[in-house]
DNA sequence: ATATAGAAAATGAATGTTCATTCTTTTTTA
DNA sequence: TAAAAAAGAATGAACATTCATTTTCTATAT
């Protein structure tokens, strides 16, 4: 138990490193020995959690990919109206935005990049299906536009990101009557 | 003048490679000697034409930066009614997104890691500026939202970027119709 | 027009470093 | 005390950059 629980620390450890680092640096501008160094780890120790370099950034992205998605749903009740059950999930996904910054650039730059495998980068579209059924069901009470689910995220969601990496850059700072905003101009290219 | 000519050939061909090999590698995997290999010349040459990797990457940024606003606003006009020129601007950007889908990729690419100097990327910005002014007289006439500049460009421009990656990776094919679509939802996100 | 010397451009082969990964030994755990 | 976990040092490959030569240009003298 103890020496269980104290490996999971240092697995914890590897892959909040990785994210910093690749944060600051990019993949493969980030050595396994200063990942190791930044978890207070011997390089030789990384491979007894994790393969190689590819399969512990693999296993990262899916790690914030899962944290995230949990993140966005966790006030969701599929009971709720379209248009109510919309403002929750945009607001948990924002706040996961502002509040665990470093987790959601780690994914903007995952899902930029051809850093991840193709394989893990499907594992992590899999988790948004609430979102997904939320706008069918939308769709069919005539409340959001008939379009299709890639337009939708690029204006509903995707907007996020890129505020989310003006802000980190410290090009913009959002503010609360900002988001506000960002919640009206989102919903008002979806809704009909 | 004939050896000029061959020289800017060898320095196009060295950005065209550039632009390929990171595209589908990344930058930090995209080693200087294929690079070199694919522009037909030895590694050597690339340091006739720049100081060093870094210089390479940083000025291909900016060339294709300056190719793609030029292209943005090939046909738009001062003159031209803030709703017009809008509609203008945006199409252009969406042809140049399809058309010249590498260099797009590309310049998305740069945006979104931490591969280019910040003084490059600084320099890439400044390019915008007409569509910043056509932004603020939008304002003042009352046909655009007061919305900061930030947030008008992640809902009308920026997800233009997204579908685009999300197309080059065979995720969506974009129709005219949907393309028309895109228009109307960036549209509806920042008008009065 | 042609030949040629000197400069410029280009090259392929070194160089030295960095890094992912593995090996052997030591430490910790149960 | 034996097995598991961890460590540090070693290995070998990959790579950016430089070096020593060779090739190509160009301008001038014949």
């Amino acid at each position: 138990m103890a020496a269980l629980q104290k490996s999971i620390d240092k697995r914890n450890a590897l892959i909040q490193a990785t994210i910093e680092l690749v944060n600051n640096d990019g993949f493969h501008a980030t050595p396994m020995s200063k990942i190791a160094k930044m978890a207070s780890v011997s390089p030789a120790t990384i491979y007894l959690y994790f393969d190689n370099k590819q399969d512990l950034v693999n296993k990262t992205y899916i790690e914030v990919k899962a944290y995230y998605t949990a993140y966005a749903f966790e006030t969701y009740d599929e009971s709720m109206p379209v248009e109510v059950g919309f403002e929750v999930i945009w607001k948990r996904i924002a706040q996961f935005k502002i509040k665990e910054s470093a987790n959601a650039l780690f994914l903007a730059q995952c899902d930029n990049t051809p850093m991840i495998d193709e394989e893990s980068r499907q594992e992590g579209i899999k988790h948004l299906q609430p979102l997904l059924d939320l706008w069918a069901r939308g769709k069919i009470e005539g409340v959001i536009k008939p379009l299709s689910d890639y337009l939708l995220y690029a204006y509903a969601i995707n907007p996020l990101s890129f505020l989310m990496m003006a802000q980190n850059r410290g090009s913009v700072k959002l503010t609360k009557l900002e988001l506000d905003q960002a919640f009206e101009a989102a919903w008002s290219s979806i809704k009909v």
